[in-house]
DNA sequence: GGTTATTTTTAGGTTACCCTAACTTTCAAG
DNA sequence: CTTGAAAGTTAGGGTAACCTAAAAATAACC
């Protein structure tokens, strides 16, 4: 099982892979740790079979890795979307927390709130009814007009 | 600021002390960490001002002590009821996950979150309409009748 | 091609958190 | 009122993560 941490060093190096080969600088520049932490987390990985790494050239990640990043970014993604699209969070924090709760999220809950992000993207509507009155209701506390017919309490 | 682990204990004082006193052995059990764990804990709890604990004692705490482990623990209540009421997450695994996230959690994204589930549990129906469709499309893969209507994609 | 700048690595230290083993205190039962 | 079990504490060790400082390798430049 991989630490909170290692997964955060393997969501990294398949991002930066986007945009080219991979290098100890960039990871350090992400993450925002210093160069000596991102070589023994490379050995760890390294060990563990998630990453291939030679002495001063580039990372690369085996498969057994980039499935494991896939995996983490994937809920990332997800909650990601959640936090924006249905809460109405800011980008910004919405990334941030993301990335913080990606690391915890059982595989049942993940399903089901993949299940539920597909569940509002697929919404034959714009954006579902739903999401529209709870913003009315975060902004104001109240529920807009058709929800309240029927209103059972106060 | 307080790390993940001393939240944990805190929010376990918390939900102990509804029982009655509070000692040592009760977090032991609670969060099945060894007592030194516990002793040396309440060490740093105590010297931050966030518990009492008198040698041999009762452990208390103090009132930002009180201030901190509900804030957790109102997070934690938050999560949970997300989790099983909306995605439909069984019970135990809700409570684990809950358990694991209310550390992680912004302010921003836990207003709006506490907001949501205000939305939820208001909400003139017993359970809301889109909170049925979810459950539908999850355990079928399709929308109801009624907001097939005017569906656009495929 | 030698020198300087950048990048990467090694060595070693710090903190947080957990553990086991051994010791001390408390308390209840005879 | 002593003694033995339960509860709590201290001492010391292990692991994971991070860091700084300094050494080594690579790259870039005149």
């Amino acid at each position: 099982m991989l630490t909170r941490s290692l997964e955060d060093y393997l969501e990294a190096i398949l991002i930066e892979e986007k945009k080219g080969v991979v290098r100890v600088k960039d990871i350090v520049k992400r993450l925002g740790v210093k160069a000596p932490s991102v070589v023994g987390a490379l050995k760890t990985l390294a060990a563990k079979g998630f990453v291939n790494h030679e002495r001063y050239g580039y990372i690369t990640l085996t498969k057994k890795g980039r499935k494991k990043a896939e995996e983490v970014y994937n809920k990332h993604k997800t909650l990601f979307a959640f936090f924006r699209d249905v809460l109405g969070v800011p980008d910004s924090i919405a990334e941030k927390d993301a990335c913080s709760i990606e690391h915890y999220l059982s595989p049942e809950t993940t399903k089901r709130f993949v299940s539920f992000i597909d569940f509002v993207n697929n919404c034959p509507e714009e954006e579902p009814r739903w999401i529209k009155a709870f913003k009315k209701f975060y902004e104001e506390g109240i529920f807009p007009e058709e929800c309240e017919k029927g209103r059972k309490g106060k």
